[in-house]
DNA sequence: ATATTAGTTCGATAAATCTAGAATTATCGT
DNA sequence: ACGATAATTCTAGATTTATCGAACTAATAT
């Protein structure tokens, strides 16, 4: 991972839509989400969420395969955790990030 | 951490300058770098500099701090690290996080 | 064949961002 | 007070991004 890489996805991630999208992804696992599962959640014109859907997977964040009449997205687990290894190691002073046992609302 | 709050600093590390421009803070340590010290390094014209620091300080991921002539900046070592931490719950699937040992180049 | 569903691509507009020179402010030394 | 240094603020142009309706493509069902 280079700051090059770095930057292209923290810009991509950058943007409140395709972030939740994104986590949306990353939740869901290796079986992926429809991109309509995914507008039920962010309740965005189709349209507009196709155009973050194509950004997250020009970032290399993000896959699309078509299963009949729906496109199945799945996050890129591997990049996922390569950009959070490069953020602790170069922008988090070496963090020695722990495994969260809650989840954190501030 | 919430949504929100990742979304925008994501946002403002997802610029190659800034990102270069805060992991010099982070690297820099609690001392800091001088404004003049991070143009050395980026080599970009005073007024875009200050702009590219101005967007940080206002994401909160930066401090500045007048010392004589000179502006110190500082990281925001707490945000950085809930962020980190953001990401490995919300999009990393909890990945349980190694301290690094050595620094990667891909 | 036709209709329906799922989603993309096109096109146009509005808004935000990036860049950088010029002018300005703040501090220090003489 | 004046000059030099450090950095910001102002301003403006160029580029990029976000949004979304309309038209289009792909696959299925009748």
């Amino acid at each position: 991972m280079d700051i090059e890489t770095a930057s292209k996805c923290l810009s991509e991630l950058g943007n409140p839509h395709r972030l939740e999208a994104f986590r949306l992804l990353i939740k869901a696992g290796p079986e992926g989400v429809t991109v309509g599962e995914i507008q039920k959640h962010l309740n965005i014109p189709k349209s507009t969420l196709s155009h973050h859907i194509s950004h997250l997977v020009w970032a290399g964040l993000a896959r699309q395969e078509r299963e009949g009449r729906v496109l199945r997205c799945t996050a890129n687990f591997e990049l996922a955790d390569a950009l959070v290894t490069y953020l602790c190691a170069e922008c988090c002073n070496g963090l020695d990030v722990v495994q969260l046992d809650e989840t954190q609302d501030a």
